[in-house]
Formats: C-alpha cells, structure tokens, sequence
DNA sequence: TCTGTATATAGCTGTCTGGCAATATAATGA
DNA sequence: TCATTATATTGCCAGACAGCTATATACAGA
C-alpha cells in the first residue's frame, strides 16, 4: 500500500482513454495496433498511455515477433480495491451506527489508514 | 458510472495530500484549520485541495458560525469500488480458469463495462 | 463599528500532461 | 541486404496543476 504506487495507480486511472484501454484488456491481450484501432487518436498517443499504465504496473507487456502484447496486471487494482475497502464502513454501518462510526478511530495515519476493517462484519477492533 | 465523475474522483485521489485529507475525515468533521493543522503546507493550498475534493463529490462543505466542517462523502468511492469490482474477476478466477476468463466477453464497452459480474459467487452469465 | 479569526480568491511560477507530426528503432520476410 | 510492419521516441504546444505570497471576504464578539 505504498503512496507512489497509489498516486501512479489512481493518476492513471483518471483518464477515460486509458480506463477504456483497460476494459479493452479484460477481455483479452492485444497488440498495440489493436488498441488504437478503436480510438480516434494516433498510436504515439495510445503508446503514451500506454507507457503510463505500465509504469502504474496496471498492464505489462511481452514480445511476439514485432509486436509488443499488452496484458492487463490487476495488482494495482487489487491495492484500490483495498484501499477504497477502508472506507467501506462509512455507508455499510446502518444509520443508527453511523454517528458511532465517525466518532470511533476510523483510518487514520496519512496514507495507511487502518488496513483491518474489510471484512462484511466489520469488526472494530484495530491498532493504535 | 459517469465517466466525468470518475475522471474527477481518480484525479482527486492521486494526491497523497487530498487522500491523507480524506482519511482525516474518515474519522469524522473538519474545519480547514483542523485540516490545515498536520500538513507542511499553507492554508490556500489546504483549500485548493479541499475545492478539488468538493468538486470530485468526495467531500462537503456546512457552515458553523464563521467555520465551513467539511465531511466525507462516500458515493464517488462507492463508485470506484463498483468500477474495480468489474475487474476482480481477473483475480478471483482460479488459475485454472483463468484463461477461459481472458476468452469470455469481460467488460469491455469504454468505461461502462459488464456491471454484472461482481458477486464472489462469480457467475459468468451476461449480456453481449 | 472595529478587531480578530476563519476561509477563499487572485496572481505568480515551475512542472506535468495529453495531443500532434515527424522520425527512429526493432523485428520479419523476401 | 532491403522493404515492410509494429512500436517507441522526440520535439512541440496548450492547458492543467500544486505550491507559494498577498489580499479579499465573512462572520463573531466587544
């Protein structure tokens, strides 16, 4: 749950050209000449955002014959999910909870708030 | 799942400054001072970051005597989760099936796909 | 009304970003 | 080796962004 890494994750994700190139890449590798195609854009654009998506770790890339396959690495991903996953509590806990979760020690520290509240029974227990 | 509001509360959230923000609020209301408080950083540039939080839907803003509380508001998280939940099934596929995951029709119209395949019982069933 | 406190806005700067056209590099195949 | 195809890199530009200082606005209390 390193900060750069969520910066370069979440950075890349704020663009719908690259969110588009990713929902391309679920279903699939695909060279990048596959990806431009459905874009109205030139392929120095698309390996731009592809290059950052890499460099966010959200896709890799391997070499067949002169093309360079993209694959999808959920990683990233994974590491959002979690960390949207702290704040998860704020509109699971039912309403008559809700004032008693934003008094209690909720995440917290810059950046590494409280990584034991995901689970669907939100257990309060925690650190510090 | 507008694209507009995701681009906003992904850009919003690559700062590590307006994440540690956010995660302030977790434990409930602010003013901008308190805000202001644990940061290197002046109170304009605390304010700037709260405006692109506003403007991301991640926070709001009340009015107390000559404070503005800022509170957390979770649906464009809520959104993001939703979003990433249409990629776990890359990673809650187990490896032998994985591939048949990277041949299945998986999200894949820009920005809107397969909303249908969320649940950890990972039904494969969908639309196109 | 005046003072102080809380917050917002304006203006400046350097850096980053997303697009393009043009060109360079890499690998294939003849 | 040469031509072709696939991809990457470079250089350019306009606009966004994050930080700062200085200043403006809003409200409270005397």
């Amino acid at each position: 749950m390193n900060s750069d890494e969520l910066n370069r994750a979440f950075a890349a994700l704020a663009d719908p050209t690259r969110r588009a190139i990713l929902a391309r890449l679920a279903s699939g590798e695909a060279t990048v000449n596959q990806l431009v195609e459905p874009f109205d854009m030139t392929q120095p654009s698309i390996s731009k955002h592809l290059k950052v998506l890499e460099q966010a770790g959200l896709i890799s890339r391997g070499r067949a014959a002169q093309t360079r396959p993209c694959r999808l690495e959920p990683a990233p991903l994974q590491e959002i999910a979690q960390w949207v996953g702290m704040y998860t509590t704020l509109w699971e806990a039912s309403f008559d909870r809700l004032d008693a979760f934003l008094q209690a020690p909720q995440p917290d520290q810059p950046d590494q708030p409280n990584p034991a509240a995901r689970a669907p029974g939100h257990h309060h227990d925690q650190q510090q």
